[in-house]
DNA sequence: CTGTTAGCGCGTTCAC
DNA sequence: GTGAACGCGCTAACAG
């Protein structure tokens, strides 16, 4: 391999092998039974000896295809985006694909990131920001023919497959269960962009239904569901109200977990004083004194995802659209 | 903007401004000054009549160049790379580029990862895999001339930059103390790569060399540190022990807080009955009781690291190498 | 059966 | 404001 500073291209490798550059192509891509043995080695010796590498950005432009995906999140470090990251790039690689990660994270950002998938950057992407994308802006993807995955309970399948959660009878389900149990000050922990966003909550839109129903007291919805330090503050600041709360639902399992923790440092009993529901089922809630009561899936894997993604990438014409649907269920163990 | 099945062409949108496609290519690119007014908005209105976007291979294939960086992980879902996911992609976004991940979690991704990178499908790469490249692999790299930034303590700087951490002396400090005050049966809760790996471990070598120079008992090393769950069955497993451990260093901080929530589940004191030790010096660590004492950096960000190879990205010639070492310190808070 | 010729994919930019 | 070359790999059609 000699050093050179330009990257050695095909015709260099077919003048060093004393053939055509489509034969250095053929004996490339292992179209073989084209091409005699002794080429081929003659090939494949003179590839190495120049150091070639294909260039990918040639390759796709003559395959029309980047053999890349395209992950769009809210954020990172999130434990369902991160086994949705894992699982597709798990998939993505045993396919011979990459993965782009883009962060979604304010309305310049979406813009950015359709401007960016219109553009070809992937083959292919999953939707999955906090803040869904709009409609027009769906309409552009599939306009420019992307295969697409959106997840999300707010659009139908149309041009794109739609995986979404049915969570709100879980989340209904537990609601009743605090208040059957006697509680009569629920407290919500909220996610910021339920707060911040236009997009309706089904968690939170049962929590207030279910204040309702049960003539339970004015609503008592905080932010904390983020991260961890911020639900021990937000706990914290919780019980310092004069009208402290005899149960708490946090829209996220890490945050229940910390209010578990924030409730016992100050010196109250779980579920016995404040009972306590998360959202997302993750294992960590197992380990937990008393073990988290939940709302979730049965597993968090995002596999069905990836694999309608695949189907449609590497599909030869496009499939129709399809629509899964992962039940949730109120799973209570013992904090609730 | 009309329905069609191929993607429009700069020729399309030149043929139906009537101008030529070098004329298109200038508009769109903002090489104003070069176009009159008339004629730029003709275009304006003839690409957006035809839906006309740019195709990002022929693009790239053109400027040698992708405006797109390459993150190499170990894992995702590990605070740390979440972290440095999160700083390289605001950097990537704010200077128009794009961001790759690519998950190297055995030998047979490292390679493949070395070949992507070498097929230029990004213009520049953050290397930190748990386990390090080979110099060979790196020396692939660097010869194929691509920007690169390494975080390891394995390599120093050779036609890339690096950015290591000085974790040893912090370590150190942080096992003498432990032995200073009084522990005498320490047991290290290891990441599995640590244990499985060729690579020596700062960390570890740091226990190992405090047990010999205190005179401690034999070394109990046990895995756990990679995921919480795992964390709290590994302590379990070792207060089980006859002899039992009277202080705990984890590798990592999330291992680390599990700790100390397993040992008050069994009604242990911490510290007096056992002290524990992490690594990372996260939030979380400030709202444990008692709060966790920990070694590593002052912050957790790379912003450093972004600079780094943006710097090399976007230079026009080959910079100097670079090294940077983030210095951790021993942070003693509550826990030991 | 083995290998070659030649055009294509599409945006960018230099010379006129 | 334009013509035309160029970046580089792929493959259909063709020749020996």
């Amino acid at each position: 391999m000699t050093a050179s500073h330009r990257r050695p291209t095909t015709r260099e490798v077919a003048a060093l092998a004393g053939v055509s550059v489509a034969t250095v192509s053929y004996v490339l891509n292992g179209k073989d039974g084209r091409v005699g043995e002794e080429t081929r080695r003659r090939v494949l010796a003179a590839a190495d000896e120049l150091g070639y590498v294909r260039s990918s950005s040639a390759r796709s432009l003559r395959l029309r295809r980047t053999e890349r995906v395209c992950l769009v999140v809210g954020s990172i470090g999130v434990p369902a985006y991160d086994q949705l990251a894992r699982d597709l790039s798990a998939a993505a690689d045993e396919a011979g694909y990459g993965v782009m990660t883009i962060v979604v994270d304010s309305p310049a950002r979406a813009d950015k990131a359709v401007d960016l998938l219109r553009q070809h950057v992937a083959d292919g992407a999953v939707v999955a920001p906090s803040v869904p994308l709009a409609d027009a802006q769906l309409r552009a993807l599939t306009g420019s023919r992307l295969p697409l995955v959106v997840m999300s309970n707010a659009v139908a399948p149309d041009g794109f497959d739609v995986v979404r959660t049915s969570e709100a009878a879980a989340c209904v389900e537990a609601f009743d269960h605090l208040a059957a149990t006697g509680r009569r000050r629920i407290a919500y922990l909220a996610h910021e962009h339920e707060l911040t966003g236009r997009q309706p909550s089904e968690r939170r839109d049962a929590y207030l239904d279910a204040l309702d129903r049960h003539g339970l007291g004015p609503e008592l919805v905080v932010p904390g569901a983020d991260d961890r330090v911020g639900a021990y503050r937000a706990v914290e600041a919780l019980l310092a109200r004069p009208d402290r709360p005899d149960a708490i639902f946090a829209a996220s399992d890490r945050a229940a977990i910390t209010a578990i923790l924030a409730l016992r440092d100050a010196g109250l009993a779980v579920p016995e004083d404040v009972a306590v529901v998360g959202v997302g089922n993750l294992e960590e809630g197992r380990i937990t004194r008393p073990p988290l009561t939940t709302v979730g899936p049965p597993a968090m894997d995002f596999h069905d995802v990836a694999r309608l993604l695949f189907d449609r990438v590497l599909a030869d014409e496009t499939p129709f659209d399809r629509e899964i649907t992962t039940s949730w269920s109120f799973i209570r163990r013992g904090s609730a």
